[in-house]
DNA sequence: TTACCATGCAACTTGTTGGTTGCACAATGG
DNA sequence: CCATTGTGCAACCAACAAGTTGCATGGTAA
């Protein structure tokens, strides 16, 4: 019974999973997304506001953001305003899981390993 | 109800799981993530087996795995052995879905202004 | 039209990261 | 004891990331 039905992730899993943690790795980052959840959707300049560095800065913060499918941008006149993009979170979490459903299967194994060493 | 129960992170919790995120931004570290759930626990040189770097390569990214308490290790002898740390995962599962109920809510709060708007 | 403002694009600096090689050391097995 | 093996440590390098400044551009509003 349950042998093993989850797959390992494919290589290119494995780098498109990379890059959207990359994404989440910088403070600014993160403040950007959390920022986004505070009023949407927001501008360039509004979401500089109160962070510490250029205009600029955050433009490329939220380029690597929109390459890794956490946000989205809809232009509209001469602004482009963003917004959070729930699809490119749940595949976080969906990562995460795997990894954490196969630790266990490998520590449950661990276990049934020793227990039936002990008996022998 | 339901009035905003969710507090906004604080500055060293955004830069905690920043760390965390980073970690699990980088290729090399995601397999060897994926390898700790394959067998438990591994030495440095198991670990390293058909991984296209050196040791010391690997040596570091367990540092940074450790470092943001992704793996913890036990010493053994002369080696060391590492094991997946799931309350790590655990930790970066829960800032996930603190963004994602923020944006939730943002979304939320945005329709009824749409929908206030357009009775008047 | 003209002035303004949000943004894009490019060049450049600086710090960090991922990787290597070389050597030293301590535990293990003959 | 001696050879082997798994590791640690340090120096070094190349590539990349984060940030800046300066200038160009194209909507918007007077």
């Amino acid at each position: 019974m349950s042998t093993q039905t989850l797959k390992r992730p494919s290589k290119a899993a494995v780098r498109r999973n990379a890059t959207m943690f990359a994404a989440l790795g910088d403070e600014i980052r993160l403040q950007l997304l959390i920022k986004l959840g505070t009023s949407v959707p927001q501008s360039i300049k509004q979401l500089t506001l109160d962070l510490p560095v250029t205009r600029q800065a955050v433009t490329k913060h939220l380029h690597v953001l929109e390459n890794a499918k956490l946000v989205r941008q809809e232009t509209h006149g001469r602004e482009r305003r963003f917004i959070g993009c729930q699809a490119g979170l749940d595949d976080a979490q969906t990562a995460l899981n795997v990894i954490a459903q196969q630790w266990d299967d490998a520590l449950t194994r661990l276990k049934q390993l020793v227990e039936s060493t002990q008996r022998e």
